[in-house]
RNA sequence: GGGCGCGUAGCUCAGCGGGAGAGCUCUCGCCUUACAAGCGAGCGGUCGCAGGUUCGAUCCCUGCCGCGCCCACCA
């Protein structure tokens, strides 16, 4: 269903700027890049959108990308897919709010800030005002104090974004660069932590101390969503536990966390243990005694049947050693070395000697220490199995048990997963089966969102903690900041009622150290671009959003998160549209990333093949399908845009940029005129349809598709006769303008600088600003197998020409063309056309059986 | 192990119940006053395999094979 909504007065005066002798694609971007900027053409119209309904409005969640990151083809390609709808909609007369974001707080860009200063943030340390960043980076990070390191972070991240912001200017993105927005900035801070606090207020935030996937180099907790497993070598390690009646043997990949086991598990119809449950084994080495119990979890079938539970080794120990109720015994530090002093229970002998120690090394001196004790069966049995990982991270995660603040996802919720899933049904994905992606995943959930991370440039929690006279935080009865002073910096603003000299000390306060994740601050990207915090009178215009683009390996992530923001606060979902593209890929179908060092450089590919090329290949990639980097099929863009700009300029050579368009219709007489421009209107209204399912590709392919057709048979057939002059002259020149009017609009949106280029020679004001053409606009009752019976009969001509071997001017004594008796008076009604096109002294159409034939007899060639 | 998607010309892909298509590549031609970064013509496929439904299947159903992605598993 196309919606029916009012269209921009197209009737512009012509005013030409002339058509150039030789037309060129060089300097176009250059030039109309320029043009927009001078001219505002894609700004928003606030005013005039708050007057307007609704369905008037089209607003976009733009991606924020990553300001420390680099952009890729990929890039370009899934941001030019969003152009193509935001161009579309904004020619069908809506008022297109499509906001540029960055997102630039987080762990990426502290890393970025890392390696091009070498600096690391210390937050023990005072700001120094007077602190310049050296030159190059030294071999060892210099210490800076968070100030000092959060202000590096905003200078690089700026310079980044101007970057950027240029590289989307070239792509030709008709984003409003009046309406930039920082996910670092104070109003999105500010948004960040006022939704916290109404996430807090409604019980939907909470912190809580409890076993943690943490990484060790970059001393974080890390959220499930940002997990990935990595295939990691290792060796099953058999261990003898010793009971009252001999060894139970247990096989593990991590001897090293002998110390922190509390218990051996085994599953409870395992017969092999039914004698063990509810006695104590003892540990080897240490002699710690640990009960056997039986739980669920625990696969007869897998090693020895029988595991031990330490705390912690995986999310099975967390899940054992929460529901039957053990006691804790960490021994892994923050920075995954062996903590220096050993557990309650546990012997100093011999955990002396893995204290300090990483686990890597601590696991050999455990093996080391089997070996000699004699609890070692056998030799370890290497493996490589499946380890879980951060995304960013080098080192496999650890659990320790930390404190730590969460949002309810579901994951613990049945009610509330049920709810979120019924949201992701509210979303029109695109393409649909995206939306199993989603439900997958919170089916899947198996805990809530931890959204706190032990970082520094990012938005921190707006809370304080009153410290007992022991200089203890109350945990308990956190100070909330409030909401009239956001954002605030706990760490150096002060709670009201405290002064800054009570500041870690005893009856004073603390700041919470931590910030929030980057998708806790991204996950309100439709809250920050349409002004919740600031604009609240365009917030109820533009949100619920219309259309959120983005591609699928965040849909866990940030579409899931954008979500679940939404349903708590709005209790709505944040867009109507979910529009999910595909990867870039190289040759081998691999993702294209630069890690891999298999990304191409989009400004390289954009200065050899110009912009509309590399988007008319963009644009072949429809949504959610993924699709290889081919440089050959830039070159087809180019010959397209090539060849708009010179059937263009011919067209309007032809007389047709004397034509006026509102009258036009009338004068179009022909035949195989009006059969062009009927068989145009049928291509309007299936690009229309097309692009209002956002599917650019076939709205493209009907246009190119017949602007080939147009340009090889139909600009050929009537060119003679346009040259011409009287009625039926008027008639193809009419009909040509017309023709190039509609057919620039349709390319518009994927093609916007030749499209501008070529009406600007002829037409006022943008094509950007025009209407999306319309049937209505075209005369009606012509038919367009005219235009094809014709082009069949040429090209039966064109063929006698080719096999003959001759020039496509060679003359054409005789041609006959045989036809199905209701395609005789077709040709017939392009006979004149046909004739000069053919260059035929006589031509004759007859009826008869079998698709046509055309024979021909050329005139001797001439020595 | 679960889910999703995809297997159509050498390549990239459209078509999705009654004629197997497009572009690129390749071949052969053509200086044709819009375009030689062009134009014209042509070669090229038992539509992954096996069953089933149907008068009829590339298209619908079932199973299998292959590829990709997501999730789970991680003693």
């Amino acid at each position: 269903m196309v919606p029916d909504i009012a269209t921009p007065d197209t009737s512009a005066p012509a005013a030409t700027v002339g058509v150039p002798e030789k037309p060129t694609l060089d300097g176009l971007e250059q030039k109309w890049i320029e043009r927009w900027a001078a001219e505002d053409t894609y700004a928003f119209d606030r005013d005039a959108a708050l007057k307007a309904p609704r369905d008037q409005i089209y607003s976009i969640d733009t991606p924020p990308p990553t300001a420390s990151g680099s952009l890729h083809v990929g890039h370009v390609f899934s941001y030019s897919h969003t152009d193509f709808v935001a161009r579309y909609q904004r020619m069908r007369g809506r008022h297109v709010y499509y906001p540029m974001g960055w997102d630039d707080n987080g762990l990426p860009t502290e890393r970025r800030v890392q390696n091009y200063y070498g600096v690391r943030c210390d937050p023990s340390l005072h700001y120094d005002p007077s602190f310049e960043p050296p030159e190059k980076p030294g071999k060892d990070q210099h210490p800076i104090s968070r100030r000092n390191f959060v202000e590096l972070c905003m200078a690089l991240t700026e310079a980044d974004e101007a970057e950027f912001e240029k590289l989307w200017r070239r792509v030709g993105l008709s984003v409003d660069w009046s309406n930039v927005y920082r996910t670092i900035s104070e109003s999105s801070r500010a948004t960040a932590q006022r939704m916290f606090l109404h996430n807090l207020a409604r019980g939907e935030a909470y912190a809580q101390e409890a076993p943690t996937l943490w990484d060790v180099t970059f001393r974080t907790a890390v959220a499930q969503a940002e997990l990935e497993d990595r295939e990691r070598p290792g060796a099953y390690h058999r261990i003898a536990f010793h009971a009252p009646h001999g060894p139970v043997f247990i096989e593990t990949t991590r001897p090293e966390l002998l110390p922190a086991c509390v218990a051996l598990v085994a599953h409870p119809d395992d017969e092999r243990y039914q004698g063990l449950f509810g006695t104590t084994v003892r540990t080897p080495l240490f002699g710690v005694d640990v009960p056997v119990v039986a739980h669920r979890l625990a696969e007869p079938d897998k090693g020895s049947g029988i595991a031990m539970i330490c705390t912690f080794g995986d999310l099975n120990d967390v899940t054992w050693w929460r529901e039957l109720q053990l006691p804790t015994r960490p021994i892994v530090g923050w920075d995954g070395r062996i903590l220096a002093d050993p557990p309650p229970g546990v012997p100093a002998k011999p955990y002396d000697e893995l204290a300090g120690k990483t686990v890597f090394s601590a696991q050999a001196r455990v093996v080391e220490l089997l070996r000699e004790s004699g609890d070692l069966d056998g030799e370890p049995r290497p493996i490589t199995h499946p380890v879980k990982f951060f995304e960013k991270g080098e080192r496999p995660l650890e659990i320790v048990t930390t404190r730590q603040w969460y949002i309810r996802n579901g994951g613990r919720d049945a009610d509330l997963r049920d709810a979120l899933i019924a949201r992701g049904r509210e979303i029109q994905w695109v393409p649909d089966h995206m939306r199993h992606r989603y439900e997958n995943w919170v089916e899947g959930l198996n805990g809530d969102w931890l959204i706190s991370r032990q970082r520094f440039f990012g938005v921190p929690f707006p809370v304080w903690y009153r410290l007992d006279t022991e200089g203890e935080p109350d945990f308990s009865d956190p100070i909330l900041a409030p909401e009239s002073a956001l954002p605030v910096d706990p760490s150096s603003d002060v709670p009201e009622g405290f002064t800054e000299e009570q500041r870690g000390k005893p009856g004073g306060f603390m700041a919470d150290p931590d910030v929030m994740d980057t998708w806790a601050t991204s996950s309100l990207s439709p809250q920050v671009a349409s002004g919740w915090d600031t604009d609240p009178e365009l917030f109820a215009h533009v949100f619920p959003m219309d259309q959120r683009p983005q591609a699928h390996d965040i849909i866990r992530t940030w579409l899931f998160s954008t979500v679940v923001r939404a349903h708590f606060e709005h209790d709505t979902v944040p867009w109507s549209h979910a529009t999910i593209s595909g990867f870039v890929v190289d040759p081998d179908r691999k993702k294209m990333s630069k890690s891999k060092g298999n990304a191409t450089t989009p400004i390289d590919v954009l200065e050899r093949y110009g912009t509309d090329a590399v988007r008319w290949r963009a644009a072949g990639a429809r949504p959610g399908a993924d699709s290889p980097f081919d440089e050959t099929q830039m070159k087809v863009g180019r010959r397209l845009a090539m060849k708009i700009l010179n059937v263009g300029k011919f067209v309007l050579g032809l007389g047709a940029v004397d034509v006026d368009l509102a009258s036009a219709a009338d004068r179009i007489t022909e035949p195989i005129d009006r059969g062009l421009l009927a068989g145009l209107a049928g291509v309007v209204d299936e690009a229309t349809a097309a692009f209002e399912a956002f599917n650019y590709t076939r709205a493209l392919e009907v246009a190119e598709s017949f602007f080939w057709s147009f340009c090889d048979d139909y600009v050929e057939l009537v060119k003679s006769r346009a040259y011409a002059s009287g009625p039926a002259s008027e008639s193809a020149q009419a009909a040509l303008a017309l023709a190039l009017s509609v057919q620039l609009r349709l390319f518009a949106p994927v093609l916007p600088f030749v499209t501008e280029e070529v009406w600007s020679w002829w037409q006022a004001g943008s094509v950007h600003r025009a209407a999306w053409p319309v049937a209505s606009e075209l005369p009606s009752g012509g038919d367009p197998a005219v235009v094809s019976a014709a082009a069949e009969a040429l090209a039966g001509v064109r063929k006698a020409k080719s096999d003959a071997k001759q020039s496509m001017r060679a003359d054409v004594e005789t041609a006959t063309v045989i036809a199905p008796a209701e395609q005789v008076p077709l040709v017939e009604a392009a006979r004149g056309d046909l004739v000069d096109a053919g260059r035929i002294a006589t031509l004759s159409v007859a009826a008869g059986d079998g698709p046509m034939t055309v024979q021909v007899v050329l005139a001797p060639v001439p020595e």
